[in-house]
DNA sequence: GCCGTTTTCGGCCCGACTGTTTTCAGTCG
């Protein structure tokens, strides 16, 4: 069994112990234990080989037992047990919005519900309303949060969402009763999709700006309103939450509500230790603690960081990845900017399956001032999108090589997304490739192979000494399509020992290799590039959400190759070759 | 169930909002 399969099955379980009123304590081991399966870094089967689990921070001896038990056998007899004892699509009951353990359970022994179909029919037939600790109310509310279920499944892609998140913090920045406003949470940690919105705001007029926000054009419906808080569904589905405090609980809350959840704990403990007590307000003396230091003063983000004897944490890395050692060792990655890219590659144009000539991307990349850009159409196989084949290829190649001379100080550079085919082939032969300035390699058909047989298809492609870079690596397509198997690491380790580069695609939809491997990449000596994948002039600016995910993954300008200049950046492609 | 320079027992983050209650339980983040 695989680790994400166990990692489910612990998560599982930590929800049937919740419906049994089990310790809150032993239910969150459970999902500690998830959760450090989820963010190991090292092959799972040998970490299980050597009976190395023990030493996994959040793993202990029971977990360590059953962990092992389901890797070897698939089976384990304390959860078949448990699972008896409700049914089996209980589960799904818990993606309602409002409903919890305590909710469910009563739902399942008072009324029998196990599904959404009849939770949906004992809200409307008035049998919830007449449970106790029930009543209309409850009822109501389940039926929105069905209905909420139904609508969106809850879950948005970053680059979906983002227009309408700049939007509402332009307009509450420019709020007369608003002095500060920054949107916190996943959105502000860049992780691919978020579920919810949420933004921090420092006033002396609570009231009213908590109202206006709750009155605003985009908002649907209000979920809640308090005197310090207000969450609301916006006209797109998703769920907006807005924190209203004092300037001077200003930086704890936006620190408190920017997570992750895990990054809290740290830096909880770690005020504890001081003799403090962390919330999303203030360090305050912790109740039972000595005191070991002055709690000291307080009035910026990076001040509470100080204050815990640690650098500024960037947060994009605020996802307990090890950033908090990193930062008291005063070890953490001067991460890469925007401003740092001087070209981009992995751009299409109308000659495959783009919207935009040449030149006109050619111009738009100069307009965001970059100084290259990399054109890599499709190749003949993938005919679904116009590919190229040889003779239209060289075409574009001479007609890339005359645009070239009218540039002043700006260069198109001469390339294909050439497709590996099932057996790990090459669209073109090396004749061709080695006419190229480089070579996109991706997988656009045959996604159903084994992760044996698709790793060794990519391993094989990878080999071939003009492929000059991977492109979206997993071909996964975010909330749509499912990534195909394959073997992460083993395909780094193969990049690694090539040469080759591995394409960070920055459309939002792929956001592929996805930020957690890039610092095992990094580890290896795997170079980035951080690439748009454009389809049109507009495509171009997806850049932004590439460099939000190598961010994410630690990734410095010198790991993104694009942040070379024009001069330096010829030999960098070149390398593999020679 | 995990963890340990407060170490093998006894902690384990905690505050806001809602709805159902007459002082609090459940859910959420």
């Amino acid at each position: 069994m695989t680790k994400d399969e166990i990692s489910d099955i612990l998560e599982n379980i930590a929800r049937l112990l919740e419906l049994k009123g089990e310790n809150p304590f032993k239910i969150r081991a459970y999902t500690n234990g998830a959760r450090a399966l989820d963010t190991l870094t090292e092959d799972f089967d040998k970490i299980v080989a050597r009976d190395g689990l023990g030493e996994v921070e959040g793993i202990g001896k029971a977990l360590v037992e059953k962990i092992t038990t389901l890797a070897r056998t698939g089976k384990l007899e304390y959860y078949e047990e448990l699972r008896e004892q409700f049914p089996p699509d209980i589960f799904t009951l818990f993606d309602v919005p409002g409903l919890g353990a305590k909710k469910i359970k009563a739902l399942y022994d008072q009324l029998g519900v196990h599904s959404l179909t009849n939770l949906e029919r004992v809200c409307r037939d008035g049998q919830v309303a007449a449970l106790p600790g029930f009543g209309a109310k409850t009822a109501e509310n389940i039926l929105k949060g069905l209905e909420q279920l139904k609508k969106s499944a809850g879950q948005f892609r970053l680059g979906d969402i983002s227009g309408l998140a700049e939007s509402l913090l332009d307009d509450l920045r420019s709020h007369p009763r608003v002095s500060l406003v920054q949107v916190a949470g996943s959105y502000r940690r860049k992780k691919p999709i978020v579920r919810d919105l949420d933004f921090i705001v420092s006033t002396r007029h609570p009231k009213i700006v908590l109202e206006d926000f709750v009155g605003h054009h985009l908002v649907d419906s209000v979920l809640a309103h308090g005197d310090t808080k207000a969450s609301v569904i916006l006209k797109n589905g998703i769920q907006c939450d807005i924190r209203v405090v004092k300037s001077e609980e200003y930086p704890f809350a936006v620190v408190y509500f920017t997570g992750s959840k895990e990054h809290n704990v740290r830096l909880r403990s770690r005020a504890l230790e001081r003799g403090w007590s962390l919330n999303e307000y203030r360090f305050s003396l912790a109740e039972g603690r000595e005191l070991k230091e002055p709690i000291p003063e307080v009035y910026t983000e990076a001040d509470v960081y100080r204050a815990l004897g640690l650098a500024f944490v960037e947060p994009e890395l605020r996802e307990d990845r090890g950033e908090i050692a990193a930062a008291e060792a005063g070890e953490l990655p001067q991460l890469i900017e925007w401003q740092n890219l001087r070209g981009t590659f992995h751009c299409h144009t109308h000659a495959s399956d783009g919207r935009a000539s040449l030149e006109e991307m050619a111009h738009a990349a100069e307009d965001l001032g970059l100084q290259y850009l990399g054109i890599a159409d499709h190749s003949k196989s993938s005919v679904q999108a116009n590919g190229l084949d040889e003779k239209r290829l060289l075409e574009q190649v001479a007609r890339i090589r005359e645009l070239n001379q009218t540039f002043d100080g700006f260069r198109i550079f001469a390339g294909t997304e050439c497709d590996i085919r099932k057996d790990g082939s090459l669209d073109f032969s090396d004749e061709i490739l080695a006419q190229l300035d480089y070579v996109v390699v991706s997988v656009h058909a045959a996604f159903s192979l084994s992760e044996v047989e698709m790793t060794d298809r990519i391993i094989k492609a990878i080999s071939n000494p003009y492929v000059t870079m991977m492109g979206h690596l997993t071909g996964r397509l975010l909330l749509t399509r499912e990534p195909y198997k394959v073997n992460v690491p083993a395909i780094i380790e193969a990049a690694a020992a090539t040469g080759t580069i591995i394409e960070l695609n920055a459309n939002p939809r792929r956001l592929d290799m996805d930020w957690q491997w890039w610092p095992l990449a990094k580890e290896k000596g795997v170079r980035c590039s951080i690439n748009p994948d454009a389809h049109s002039t507009a495509g171009l600016q997806d850049l932004i959400f590439g460099v939000g995910s190598a961010r994410k993954g630690w990734l410095t300008r010198n790991d993104v190759i694009n942040t070379l200049p024009l001069g330096q950046i010829e030999q960098e492609l070149a390398r593999k070759r020679k």
